[in-house]
RNA sequence: GCAGGAGUGGCGGAAUGGCAGACGCAGCAGACUCAAAAUCUGCCGGGGGUAACUUCGUGUGGGUUCAAGUCCCAUCUCCUGCACCA
């Protein structure tokens, strides 16, 4: 009898796929774009962690070519960027170099996983002909004003020496190395994401994404909806505009706080005050953005100006302060300590007047005046009724002049048009997030393909001469200083305006990493184009990407950028859809022990090669999905796999064994066989993966058992192959070739199931006594009431002490007596 | 602080409100073997009992229900994300 040799059976597939592919274009089949998250092609190599998320996508691959789809399902290399470029200044060789050995070492991987990757689609970001669209999107993007130029102070990670966005600064840290960022003033390029805030968070309800992505990019946008007020400077004809998201606790308004950075902060300094004010605001420039985060103890200092609050024509004092933020709304805000938890820390902590405008129970506090510790109360000057300030908007406006007796909540909303009626200000939306930074100073990226002219200013480059190539330099290592390293290259950097054919200077910064990513799913599906970045065609044929498999570390990073781009691209014509990724789904990480992260440093890499050569594609396949839900992390323990093997094993030797005994169907076999299409076409849809896994097992002891009695039948072994042909695709295909069948598996289509033909003709129910289960009995399927109480009753009778108070029987579920 | 997720045997994990611990790993005992590996069979949450059986048991405390891992209220711990955004 031969056993289960994984090595032979999966060579032999593996060249039968590349013959006669099992996924194929008739023009007829409705597509599925299933994609991975593409990988950049570290020299690292993978580990059983990148493989599962692979699987998964894999598996949702094949269960939809079984299913009689043509599935989009392609691979390519994000090969741009810093780690790449890192990578290359560590071994000493060209990054052209280091990253083309590591994607071809990476794409050898990667097969072994035995995916249905279409290699013709294959893209790489750092081809020419690929980035060729990456500029030519940037250009486009130029042309419609939503590239642009801007001197500013970015975030400047001092270790990898580039700008950074700020999607990639994580508490104050470089997202790659972990280096504290600093701010650094550059001309920098930028993209004006912001002009789609609301697109971006608009289509979030409709798309099919985790809840938790969907949460962390609304959280990232950050719209809010208020107003900004205009207070007037006392004894200055000048203002100073804030951004409220509270305009009703207007009143309430005791002193402003500006950003040390605003730009009237120096010149409110009254001369008493200069030296203070001069000195705090040194020492916010000194401090790094990380130390300013994590500070949260109230600092500031007193210009010696005041502010009038326009609704009431009080004189509020102007203070300075780290804790209000230089580049969110106007850089300066109006406090109201009773109703905010900052302000009422500053408050107290300066002795600040803290007025109560809203009552929290509906009623005004009882006499309205409570002096406050150590400061004599001015006129109207309430506290609130207990310690910390009340943030809720619900409660009666008190103190508020005309607002008095209105409900808080409702004045929230109405207020900025009051404000605005009144001309004190104006109805304002404002957003967290800011415009992308787009320039980095290193070199492998994509060449921003723009000339800068003294006359003409920036000009694009020619479309018909992209792509602008990345000359090669003898010294591609950052520089630090803030020019990239191709600004070192004269010859390449000097050149002619292609507006007014005079003197002029190329841009020298590259692009970032996520600007091949952000649109290169369209790109697989007419990767050969040279005059389009894909055609109307096949955009309309197979884009868009219907299922998007990768990990949670992209959330607002690349699948933010990839919308917005999209979005573009549609508004251009060139797409006709603007949401790219109709589902999204986050695999779990795979840990080593105790939960850590697998890294080189930490010793703990699992790499599949040698899991591979003992056990073969099929078992560690299924060890990725069996080892937890797909979408937790889950810790690898080698020896898990060997229980994958030994269920194959087994699997392999009974489909030999009953064969060629021409077994009969029995009623038995039909049930079951029908009842595994069910199972794992049901746990398939619910993706509950590792489930799907035990399932197999599960029937497969059963089939063991019945191989001893009647046997199994062949429709039922042949079934058993389909299913778990998108799982362990291999021993599938032979499993299925062995059973007779001269075509593949992967023809055979996905196995119906009738419900019917399901159901046992016997149950078996618990009869419980108060809850508790005693014995179970087994009734025919339709048994009456009557007959389940009567059988329940002479199977615990002889157990029951007490009297009997209650009899329920749930058909199909239970039968329980109610004993008192 | 806010939001989301999780808490079940020695371990990974199963359970449309209806037999808690499926499936697997590890472990123990046995069979086969000169022996080992592989394979096969049985056992495998805690307490009590030779056993039939009994009792307790899903982070903790309450509640709803004939019945709760599952629903409700409170609480603790861990993980993830966000965090002075006015």
């Amino acid at each position: 009898m031969k056993t289960y040799n994984p090595s032979e059976i999966e060579s032999k597939w593996n060249r039968i796929w590349e013959e006669k592919p099992v996924n194929k274009d008739d023009g007829k089949k409705e597509k599925f774009y299933c994609l991975d998250m593409f990988p950049y092609p570290s020299g690292n190599g993978l580990h059983v962690g990148h493989w599962r998320g692979y699987v998964i996508s894999d598996v949702i691959s094949r269960y939809h070519i079984m299913k009689g789809q043509y599935v989009i399902h392609p691979m390519g290399w994000d090969a741009f960027g810093l780690p790449a470029e890192n990578y290359a200044i560590k071994v000493h060789e060209h990054p052209s170099i280091s990253t083309e050995k590591n994607i071809d070492n990476i794409r050898e991987q990667i097969k072994q996983i035995s995916a249905v990757y279409d290699w013709d689609m294959e893209v790489n970001t750092t081809d020419p002909k690929f980035y060729k669209w990456t500029q030519w999107i940037f250009v486009q993007m130029f042309k419609k004003g939503l590239a642009y130029e801007k001197q500013m102070p970015i975030n400047w990670c001092p270790s990898c020496k580039t700008g950074l966005a700020n999607e990639e600064v994580v508490d104050g840290a470089c997202e790659r190395c972990g280096s504290p960022v600093t701010k650094k003033n550059l001309k920098q390029w930028m993209l004006k994401i912001t002009n789609y805030a609301d697109r971006l968070l608009d289509d979030l309800p409709n798309l099919d994404w985790p809840e938790k992505v969907k949460k962390m990019q609304t959280d990232w946008i950050g719209r809010s909806y208020g107003a900004e007020v205009d207070f007037p400077i006392d004894g200055r004809n000048e203002k100073i505009t804030v951004y409220t998201t509270r305009p009703d606790t207007l009143f309430g308004c005791t002193f402003m706080v500006l950003a040390p950075e605003h730009e009237m902060a120096k010149s409110l300094a009254t001369p008493e005050n200069e030296k203070a004010v001069d000195d705090y605001i040194f020492e916010t420039s000194k401090k790094s953005s990380v130390d300013r985060l994590q500070n949260k103890e109230k600092t500031g200092v007193f210009t010696g100006s005041y502010a009038i609050n326009p609704i009431n024509g009080k004189r509020v004092p102007i203070w300075l302060s780290d804790y209000v933020l230089a580049d969110y709304g106007t850089g300066a805000v109006m406090c109201v300590p009773a109703h905010d938890d900052r302000d009422y820390e500053f408050a107290k902590k300066f002795n600040i007047p803290i007025i109560q405008v809203i009552s929290k129970n509906g009623k005004a506090t009882s006499d309205g005046r409570i002096p406050m510790d150590g400061i004599t109360p001015e006129d109207g000057n309430v506290l609130p009724e207990n310690e910390g300030a009340y943030t809720a908007a619900s409660g009666i406006m008190i103190n508020s002049g005309e607002w008095d007796k209105m409900e808080s909540s409702e004045l929230k909303v109405k207020a900025p048009e009051i404000i605005e009626k009144k001309g004190l200000g104006k109805k304002k939306k404002n957003y967290k997030f800011r415009d992308w930074v787009f320039s980095r100073q290193r070199y492998w990226g994509e060449p921003i393909p723009i000339i800068h002219c003294e006359k003409c200013g920036p000009v694009p480059v020619p479309e018909e001469e992209l792509p602008l190539l990345l000359p090669d330099v003898d010294s591609y290592e950052p520089t630090g200083t803030g020019e990239s390293p191709l600004a070192a290259m004269e010859d390449w950097v000097n050149c002619k305006c292609p507006n007014c054919g005079g003197p002029a200077k190329r841009e020298t910064n590259t692009m970032p990493q996520w600007a091949g990513s952000s649109w290169y799913f369209l790109r697989y599906v007419d990767n050969k184009n040279e005059s389009e970045l894909v055609s109307k065609e096949r955009a309309k044929k197979y884009l868009p990407v219907d299922m998007y498999v990768g990990g949670v570390e992209h959330a607002v990073l690349h699948l933010l950028y990839a919308r917005f781009y999209t979005m573009f691209l549609h508004d251009i014509g060139v797409v006709d859809f603007d949401e790219p990724f109709k589902k999204l789904f986050n695999q779990g990480m795979i840990t080593g022990k105790n939960g850590i992260k697998m890294s080189k440093s930490k010793g703990n890499v699992v790499s599949p090669d040698d899991l591979i050569r003992d056990y073969g594609c099929d078992s560690l396949r299924l060890y990725e999905l069996f080892v937890g839900p797909p979408e937790l992390d889950a810790e690898w323990d080698d020896r898990g796999i060997d229980g994958v093997y030994r269920f194959l094993s087994k699997l392999y030797r009974l489909v030999m064994e009953e064969k060629d005994k021409d077994v009969k169907e029995t009623p038995e076999l039909v049930r079951l066989r029908h009842q595994l299409s069910y199972t794992i076409t049901s746990r398939m849809k619910n993706f509950s993966l590792n489930t799907v896994v035990s399932a197999f097992m599960e029937f497969n002891n059963k089939f063991q058992e019945l191989s001893k009695t009647t046997g199994v039948d062949k429709e039922t072994l042949c079934t058993y192959a389909r299913l778990l042909a998108p799982f362990a695709p291999h021993i599938a295909e032979e499993l299925w070739e062995a059973l007779g069948n001269t075509n593949s598996v992967f023809e055979a289509g996905w196995p119906e199931y009738d419900e019917k033909l399901m159901e046992e003709d016997t149950i078996e129910i618990p009869v419980q006594v108060n809850g508790k289960t005693k014995v179970v009995v087994t009734l025919p399927k339709n048994v009456s009431k009557d007959e389940a109480i009567a059988a329940g009753h002479s199977a615990v009778d002889s157990k029951l002490s007490g009297n009997v108070v209650k009899e329920i029987f749930v058909p199909g579920r239970i039968i329980n007596f109610v004993v008192k």
